[in-house]
DNA sequence: TATATCCTCGTAAACGTTTACGGGGGCAGC
DNA sequence: GCTGCCCCCGTAAACGTTTACGAGGATATA
C-alpha cells in the first residue's frame, strides 16, 4: 500500500477525502482535515507527481533552458544562476517549481525543446540567449504552451520577452563618447547568430547616425564573448590601420580580456583608447581605471521574467495582469575613468 | 482524442500495438512498425511524461541539485555548467534527461531535495558542494534512491562519492613550498560549512606534518571563494604581524582578487609571496606572473559522475559496473611563475 | 412530522501509458 | 484433417491522483 492509499488506511477515510483535506478543498471538515494534515507529515506523505501531473492535466513545473556548451562552459555564465534566484522568489508563491533544462551542444535546441514540451513536462517556459529567427519561439507559439524569451525575438510580435536596453545602452555610451569628439567608435559583436548582437549592431548605428557619424563596417569587430574574446578583440584594433579610438563593449567579461591586451601594448583604457563595457560584473568591478559600464539586477530582472510568463498563464492573469507583452529593462549607468569624460574624473 | 490514441486510431490498429512499436517490443510485426514510427513523427507524438512515468514508475530523469544563493550568483559558477555538458553525454546515451534543480536561498536545501524526490520527480539525484554532516546524503540513502555527491561526504562510507584529489593538491603544494624553504604557508579555507573545507584543511595539516612543520591555526584563513573573498585575504595576510611567506588558495577565482590586493601592495606573486592557486580557468589563465594551479577537465569529471551513477543503478550495472564507490579525482599540476620554483622558471 | 438545506464524506471515473494475458490465424508435421 | 506452434495483435488492468456526483446524517424550517 503506497501514496494516498496508504495515508487514507492509516485515518481510516476514504482517498478522496485525503485528498480534498490536502488541497484545501473547502467541502471537508475541519477537524479531520487536521487529522490528514498531521498524519501526511507524520509518514512523509508526498503526492506522486506522474500521478498528480496525469490527472490534473498540468505539472507545476516551469522550465528554464539553457545551452551548455564547452564555450559558455568556459565563460562562467553567472547570467543564469542570478536569474534563478529572481524565478524562485516569484514561482515559489505559485508552488510552481523551477527546474533548469540544460541542453548540451550535442543536441539541436529546437529538438530538445520539442521533446521537453512534447512530452509535457512542463507548464511554461522560459528562453534564454534568443538566436536570430529563433525556430524555438515559432515552435512554442504553434504548440500553444506558456512562454516568455530573456532576448527579444524577430519572428512576429505576440509573444512576449523581456530585454534588456541595448538602444539606451549604445545611446549613453556613443553620446559620452561623441562628447569628447571620439568618430571612430568601434563595437564588438558576437560571432553566433544571436539575437542581441543584431540588435546591439542595430543600436549602434542608429546613435551614430544621430550623431550625424558615418557607419564603417570596419569597426565592427566580431568577438567571442569570453574574456579571451575581449583579448583578441583588443588585439585586433590594435593593429587596424586606423586605429579606432573608442570601442563599445558587449559582455561583461570582455573587458577584463580587454584590459590586459591592453597593458601587455603599455596603454590603458580611458587615456589610450575610450572603453565602455556592458554589464558590471564583480570582476569588472575592481578593473583599473574604473570601467564605465551598465548595472543590472539580476534578480529584479528575474522576477519581472517569471512575473510576464506568469501573466501569460490563465490561472494566473488574475495576480499578474498582462501589461505590456515587450519589456525593455533599463539599464543604469556606471561611469568610470575608462572612458575619461572630463566631468567624470574629478576625483 | 489526444496522445496515443490518436495515432492508433488514425492507423487503425490498438493503443497497445502502437505502444509496443514505439518501445522497440518484440512481439510487432516489423512493417507495422515502420508505418507507427512514420505516423509517429507525421503527427508529431511524443509520449506523455506522466503517463509513462505513473505506469512504469521511473521517471528517466537524473537531478542535479544546485544552490542558488546571491553569493554563488555574484561568483561565477562555471564549475556546474562545465559538469553538466559530461553528464549529458552519459545519460543521453540511455535515453536519461538531466535537469538542474535550484535550490534557492530562501529554502532549507533538506526540504527542497525531500520535496523533489518524494514527489518522485527524479530517478536518481547527483549532490554538489556537500556539507558537513550534510543531511542530503542521510536522507536520500534513507529514500533509497540512487545517488551520488560530487565531494566526498563524512555520513558513513556506503554511498558513492566522487571528490576532487585535496590530499594529492596539498601534497604537491607544500612540497613544492617547502622545497624553497618556506615555512610559514597560508591556506585559505571557505567559511561556510561546506565540507570541501574540512577536507582541505586536514590535508593541508597531514602535507605540514608529513615535512615535520608545525601547524599554526593564525595561518588558516576564511575567505568567501570568490574574487574578493581573495582580495580580503591578501589583505588579511598583508596586515599579520609575522605575514606568511606563501598561500594556497582554495577557489579559482580567489587568485584574481588575491593579484590585486598584491599589485595594489606594489607586491607581486611569485618574487614577494609564494602563490598556489587551485582550479586553472580561463580566467587565471592569463594572470601575470602565471598562476601555479591544478588542471581539471570537468567534462570528463562529469562522464565519471553520471557513469558512478549508473552503476548503483540495477538497470544499468551490466553496462557500468560498480567498482569502487569512492572516487578521488586527480589533478594534473600546471607549473607556472607564482610560486617561484627556481626549476619552473628558466624561460 | 415532513421537507429542505447544509455539511461531510465515500464512490468511481478519468488522465495517458505500459504490459500481462489470451486469442486468432497461418503454417508445419503427423 | 487434426494438433501444435509461432507470430502478431487486441483487450483490459494497472500506476496514483483529482474531482464530479451522489448519499447520508444533522439541523433548520414549516
Amino acid at each position: 500500500m503506497k501514496g494516498i492509499r496508504r495515508l487514507a488506511q492509516h485515518l481510516n477515510i476514504s482517498i478522496g477525502t485525503v485528498s480534498r483535506a490536502l488541497n484545501g478543498k473547502p467541502d471537508v471538515n475541519e477537524d479531520t482535515r487536521r487529522r490528514v494534515l498531521a498524519a501526511a507529515v507524520e509518514l512523509g506523505y508526498m503526492p506522486n507527481q506522474a500521478g498528480r501531473a496525469l490527472r490534473r492535466g498540468s505539472t507545476s513545473v516551469i522550465g528554464l533552458m539553457i545551452e551548455t556548451s564547452p564555450e559558455t562552459a568556459a565563460n562562467s555564465d553567472n547570467f543564469v544562476v542570478g536569474l534563478m534566484d529572481g524565478l524562485q522568489s516569484v514561482l515559489a508563491r505559485h508552488e510552481l517549481d523551477l527546474i533548469v533544462l540544460p541542453c548540451s551542444s550535442d543536441e539541436d535546441p529546437g529538438n530538445y525543446l520539442q521533446r521537453i514540451v512534447g512530452r509535457r513536462l512542463v507548464d511554461g517556459m522560459i528562453l534564454t540567449s534568443t538566436q536570430h529567427r529563433d525556430t524555438r519561439v515559432d515552435f512554442l507559439a504553434r504548440s500553444k504552451i506558456p512562454f516568455i524569451s530573456l532576448g527579444r525575438s524577430d519572428a512576429g510580435d505576440t509573444h512576449p520577452w523581456i530585454d534588456l536596453d541595448f538602444e539606451g545602452v549604445a545611446n549613453r555610451a556613443v553620446d559620452r563618447l561623441v562628447t569628447q569628439s571620439h568618430h571612430r567608435i568601434a563595437i564588438t559583436i558576437p560571432p553566433t547568430d544571436i539575437n542581441l548582437g543584431y540588435v546591439f549592431l542595430d543600436a549602434y548605428k542608429a546613435a551614430l547616425e544621430r550623431h550625424g557619424l558615418p557607419f564603417d563596417p570596419e569597426l565592427v569587430i566580431r568577438a567571442k564573448t569570453s574574456e579571451q574574446g575581449g583579448y583578441l578583440a583588443a588585439d585586433q584594433m590594435l593593429n587596424m590601420p586606423e586605429r579606432p579610438t573608442a570601442v563599445m563593449l558587449i559582455y561583461e567579461l570582455m573587458a577584463i580580456g580587454f584590459y590586459r591586451r591592453l597593458s601587455e601594448a603599455s596603454l590603458q583604457a580611458g587615456t589610450d583608447i575610450a572603453v565602455v563595457g556592458f554589464r558590471e560584473s564583480p570582476q569588472s568591478r575592481f578593473l583599473s581605471p574604473t570601467l564605465t559600464c551598465f548595472r543590472l539586477s539580476l534578480r529584479d530582472l528575474g522576477i519581472a521574467v517569471a512575473e510576464s510568463l506568469l501573466a501569460t498563464m490563465p490561472e494566473y492573469q488574475a495576480q499578474y495582469p498582462l501589461g505590456e507583452v515587450h519589456m525593455i529593462w533599463p539599464m543604469e549607468l556606471v561611469e568610470g575613468e575608462s572612458d575619461a569624460l572630463p566631468t567624470a574624473a574629478p576625483t
